[in-house]
DNA sequence: ATTGCCGTCTGAAACGATTTAGCTTATCTT
DNA sequence: AAGATAAGCTAAATCGTTTCAGACGGCAAT
């Protein structure tokens, strides 16, 4: 097997004419540069047969560009962010792209250093699923014409290239569908902390409230004891002492903990409280009953994302900034199926 | 802020001195070398200044090491790879290095030409989470003294560095387990396909039984149609047709669509039939009842694979190949509880 | 005073690919 | 036949770093 490196140079003589040449057969500009048929026909032949692999890092070097993209995710072990990371590689290799990955923890100084890693690393450009703080070091490259593309969260201020969902959307939409379900004490857990898409979530369910004269019950936990706050909270709703018929858990992993929390306390879903999550996943499938949720379209987000990026850096000017929102769609199930006795059957109506 | 790329040559014209010497300084070879105090801390100072970024591409050129390593698994998406890709993430980073991953899906040719790719791209050195013809370019690979490591998987007749669990001794454990809790009609579902970990909990569920005079049902699965497959199996045991009190599933994403197929078939756990899966996740904790399951330890598995591997990257010398297997733990939960009445009380012995 | 040797530092080559400017020939024009 | 044009190719510069082989001044030993 013949894997010693081969260069440019050496295909040269064996071809008998300049690395130049070569150099041009090989980036398929022979007709551009006008070279003879026979000439790039014998060098196309013995560079297959030397088994010629261009060095990256010279061509790099030359040419200041990679081929390399970054992807930032807040973690990978987040099926969430694996599957959009999936997604990204797949259509990354599509168009010649080798991707570079790191979980940022959702921490601002930790994607700080990571960005700047990537960056130093040569990157052509980075997909991102910024966190609150990356809003700087976002501008900052923004500013310098850094290709960037941020995916799942919006900073509204900023003109960044970005790829969303309409979360207020979806939030008022689940929240609607509790509602005709007959739900009225519905709660809405998030984390605390101002990620965009959790406020958007958030605020299309305080919409859908006000809209039908509900009261609103916002949890934000602390991250750090979020398994404690959620016991509490299950604790009130099974004595009654806090009035809930209804869950709305606004992440993932939120979900996630909630559901543990709920098998603890004993309560049974729907009868005794109704669930909606986000994301789905085979916990949710697997759960009794299986949970309802928002199902984000992550194949496509993923796509659009790297489409995105794609476009700023083929481009020869710099691109307008642009935002693509998408819609999601819905997994309902039994954890919020409609209840016998409405608690008030006047106020249901179809939206 | 000062991003124009600074090269050494500036800093070198601005500190009235050679490039070399900053080269020289700037990685801490100044007492090597044999540089002056007031130099080098001149050097150093203005390069802060200045906000030197060593660029990657000339270095790697120069040097031949690009600091990158690949990480190939079978599917990211998958929560076990995605934790190990974590770790690997970490130790990677912690020691100045940088990951780029893909997934293979156990598809060799995807494999063999991302491994390609990776070796083009320059990647230092390279873990991977090998598949059924992996062998070949590994063995390749390896005859070029390309550092790599292989992890979870295994193909005895191959000298290449490896992080392996004991499957066989898994295999062997929950067996034993079952049989003492009562069970006698044990069945092992796996994928057809010899990957080798899949092949030593096999063995190690064979010996098992053997040991206790049972009798051994194995049932191997086309990946396309294990659905329908495992639909079949559950309605032989509904039926009686044949008599299975207890399954074990030879691995993750078998285990879960095993799951699935469980509740579709609205059979009973664990009083119809005993589960037994691999690698946990939140889906076998809030299945009902949750579900028992070897618990491979990953930290130390990607902790491993980059130990043996930067063990490879930093020796001058070619290192000799070297095997590490770890032991899993295991959770025991009520899908495999014991039985109320044992089938054979006298058979039930402590191992 | 010559030699030898330190301690400090510099020049220049090298890594491999790309690209520009320009050099040969051969062919065409007039 | 002389000059213009084109076709086909090459030499050499370049990207930013690293590193090896010295250079240079000064000091001690001879």
């Amino acid at each position: 097997m013949p894997r010693k490196k081969v260069s440019i140079k050496e295909i040269a003589s064996a071809a008998g004419v300049s690395s130049a040449l070569v150099s041009m057969v090989l980036n398929g500009k022979a007709k551009q540069y006008g070279i003879g048929e026979e000439a790039t026909q014998r060098v196309l032949r013995i560079a297959r047969e030397m088994n010629y692999q261009p060095n990256i890092m010279a061509r790099g070097l030359r040419s200041g560009r990679s081929h390399l993209i970054g992807l930032v995710v807040a973690d990978i072990a987040n099926p969430f962010f694996a599957k959009l990371a999936r997604e990204i590689e797949k259509q990354a290799s599509e168009h010649g792209y080798t991707v570079i990955y790191g979980s940022s923890d959702d921490n601002s100084r930790r994607m700080n250093s990571f960005m700047q890693t990537l960056v130093n690393q040569g990157v052509d450009g980075i997909i991102a699923i910024p966190c609150e703080d990356t809003i700087k070091i976002a501008a900052e490259l923004q500013e310098q014409k850094f290709p960037l593309v941020l995916v799942d969260r919006d900073y509204t201020d900023m003109k960044i290239s970005s790829v969303l969902l309409d979360n207020e959307q979806a939030g008022r939409q689940i929240t609607e569908y509790l509602i005709n379900a007959g739900y009225r004490q519905i709660s809405f857990v998030a984390y605390s902390g101002d990620l965009s898409h959790i406020q958007g979530r958030m605020s299309g369910y305080l919409q859908a409230m006000q809209a039908h004269g509900l009261t609103e019950t916002v949890h934000r936990l602390d991250k750090s004891d979020s398994q404690e706050s959620i016991r509490q909270i299950l604790s009130a709703i099974r004595q009654g002492s806090e009035p809930t018929d209804a869950l709305i858990f606004a992440n993932n992993t939120l979900t996630i903990e909630g559901l543990y929390m709920i098998r603890e306390a004993g309560l049974q879903v729907p009868d005794d409280v109704a669930v909606f999550g986000f994301d789905g996943g085979n916990a949710f499938d697997l759960f009794t009953p299986p949970v309802s949720y928002v199902c984000q379209p992550i194949t496509e987000m993923g796509r659009e994302a790297f489409s995105l990026l794609i476009k700023q850096l083929e481009a020869s000017d710099p691109q307008p900034a642009e935002k693509v929102v998408l819609q999601s769609s819905f997994v309902y199930t039994d954890s919020s199926r409609a209840r016998i006795q409405p608690t008030n059957p006047s106020t249901k109506k179809t939206i």
